[in-house]
DNA sequence: TCAGCTGTGAACAACCTGTGAAACGCCGCG
DNA sequence: CGCGGCGTTTCACAGGTTGTTCACAGCTGA
């Protein structure tokens, strides 16, 4: 399934896109202009098409600044008449295509498609969809996380969590990213949610795979994802002791199934 | 660089494109038709740009298999006319771009880089450069600086006064100037929390990373990072000398043993 | 020499996180 | 319709970490 939004005001064409676009089954959202990157965010997209008439001057600032800030959501630009240069600009600030109007939905869904293709293609080399770490196997086909074949049963927030965390494994994501990316929405001050849900991944980890520690806490920053053999001792030994060669990228193992 | 194969006929189309690839650095190829599949491995290519008239009959099929044999390639359809029907289908197929004729070599080109932006970008992205200044190596995906592999223990304050200063290296910043990035607000009159937290880094930078000086002091002004590997004794300030003109940043490597 | 600036160490308050438990909302079931 | 089970959110408290402030000593430059 796909979540695919709509940024353009000409309604014949959104509505009979997103008449197809139902049938075979994807999500789609229409929006009457530029909205705030992080709604963005927060929406989970897939993919955009945009008429960047609707956005006015800054519609070009916006939309490298969509490109950047999400590098895997697919951006198809639709609009009336354009210029080579435009549609070069365009294409060079991170556009992944571009089509010219009148054009038929179903070519635009065949665009869509192709560019989600290529998308997935280069994920799917770097990530084959199990992500293995330490004794852990994440499974996101199953929205199940397994220790030697046996579930953690996981419930749907703790999965997402966790899957989020070993995707990004060894980076540090503060409480707010990780709030928008797994509940959708902003992080209201205050909220102790992210906490709780780490304190429940933890005990899980804790109890189907003990010898190992795989969340580490950031002091006043967030947490970070690290399977570690926290081999019984000498776990907290910043420099006191050995150097510790940590070979530099920790590489969380991930393995082609 | 990227390498690209053209299969087309139109030869004033092959050599502008060409002359304007050779340019940019692209090596580029040109076919008068169809080739074995295994030859087109053999090329290593990037990308291909394919007019499918020139195919004959079965080319379609054959650009099936392409897409099928080397789900790596990026492949541009660029042709005369074609009904939204083609279209759709050859995206189907696997094509990732199509453009119709009389079109310009940079558009061209454009779409090939989007094309092959993702794969790229994916790969970049594991890699988000950590600045590396003398022995040390600041990591902002960790929110820690490393010497040889082993973490400074840096709170969230004192990491973001390093990584400031880090990327304004070899410049002077003003204490009103760093208050004002790291902590958000304006300075109060007085304030010495900047210099405590220069104490603390200097304290841990000594402690990680000796024989190297990092932060110096302007009587009156405020901080300049500049790693200089300080030779044991002679430190009474060698700013009396020159204003060192350094050429770059040498970057002493790291190597994690 | 002096006034002003900076380094230093320590004390204190503010903040952050871990933790247990209670409250809440949502379902399916009797 | 009420009841329990489940998952999520909120709350309160304890303990530890961090940030801020202060006083004093040392240093700088005029």
């Amino acid at each position: 399934m796909i979540r695919l939004a709509v940024i353009d005001d000409d309604s014949g064409f959104v509505t009979v896109l997103s008449k197809r676009t139902e049938v075979i089954g994807w999500q789609q959202r229409s929006l009457a202009g530029a909205i705030p990157p992080e709604e963005l965010v927060a929406m989970k997209l897939n993919a955009l098409v945009v008429n960047p008439a609707v956005l006015g001057d800054e519609g070009w600032a916006y939309l490298e600044r969509i490109c950047g800030i999400l590098p895997d959501l697919g951006v198809i630009v639709c609009t009336e008449r354009s210029t080579v240069a435009q549609r070069v600009r365009g294409l060079r600030l991170g556009v992944d295509d571009w089509v010219g109007k009148p054009c038929h939905p179903e070519e635009v869904i065949a665009r869509v498609e192709a560019v989600l293709r290529r998308r997935r293609r280069a994920r799917s080399k770097l990530e084959p969809t199990p992500i293995v770490a330490g004794d852990l196997e994440v499974r996101g086909d199953r929205f199940q996380a397994f220790v030697g074949g046996r579930s953690l049963d996981l419930t749907r927030r703790e999965f997402e969590l966790l899957q989020l965390l070993a995707e990004s494994a060894g980076q540090v994501l503060e409480r707010d990213a990780i709030y928008q990316r797994v509940w959708g929405y902003a992080m209201a001050h205050g909220d102790r949610s992210v906490d709780v849900f780490i304190r429940k991944l933890r005990q899980k980890l804790e109890k189907c795979s003990p010898g190992w520690s795989y969340i580490h806490t950031h002091f006043g920053v967030g947490y970070r994802f690290d399977p570690e053999p926290s081999g019984g001792r000498a776990e907290k030994d910043p420099l006191a002791g050995l150097p510790v060669a940590e070979p530099d990228r920790d590489d969380t193992r991930i393995s082609a199934a």
